[in-house]
DNA sequence: CTCAAGGTATGATGCAAGTCGTACCTTGAG
DNA sequence: CTCAAGGTACGACTTGCATCATACCTTGAG
């Protein structure tokens, strides 16, 4: 399972979202795709499938009329313990960081040493 | 602490090598900045701190002669239990995508209902 | 003081990622 | 069969990121 992958797939905040959605089912079951209702169009939800299957995080099945995602709870558990955890709690909160995307904009907090003086 | 700037950070193979070193020391000493030997020039290697300070990763202090970056674990390990010992795990580990980049090459695992068949 | 060392700021560059439109394929519904 | 629904493939476009070169700043060493 590769990190950079995993980190990178995650750092968008739609597949956040639907890992997110996934996980916060604790049976995982499995999910029709189309029931993410993101604010991008097919083409790029399609894109996004493909990410999260190849960072190791979901599973496809091909229904041929529609697919499913399912989590691949176990790996990713056993990998990354809580990390879950984290994303369902990131979807139930007020911040407004989790529908949209982040596009991070630009901020310099300096922590320590204040060089701008 | 915003997970999308977290991943994203973690994302990179130099940052994460640079957090795993840090967390690698259980004693969480400060650290020169010049003291990680990454493949990339000085002004890269600002940037990089720069990255892992805005995500909250880690503090770096000013000492005008030279910096220092001091590792963030008891906020890391609050949000993120398990989190750097991960990091560390992929440091001591002889997996290639350790010290370089990750330019995620092309390759597209189907999970379970194949469709290229 | 002078200077080298270590970081930063700024701008440029190349590439990857997110987004979309369109065309195409597969299957269930009628 | 015919067609709409749901995904995919492909190409195009835009933005962001990683990278670097260069110039500048700050401080400790001499």
């Amino acid at each position: 399972m590769d990190l950079g992958k995993v980190f990178a797939a995650l750092a968008d905040g739609s597949r956040r979202r639907m890992v997110a959605e996934l996980a916060a089912d604790p049976e995982d079951r499995e999910r029709a795709c189309g029931s993410f209702d993101l604010p991008v169009k097919k083409a790029t939800r399609t894109h996004h499938f493909r990410i999260l299957r190849e960072a190791g995080l979901v599973a496809q099945r091909d229904h041929g009329n529609g697919s499913t995602l399912k989590l691949l709870r176990k790996d990713i558990e056993q990998h990354f313990p809580g990390l879950l955890q984290l994303l369902v709690t990131e979807l139930s909160q007020p911040g407004e960081g989790t529908r949209g995307m982040d596009r991070r904009q630009p901020s310099a907090p300096r922590q320590v040493g204040e060089r701008t003086h």
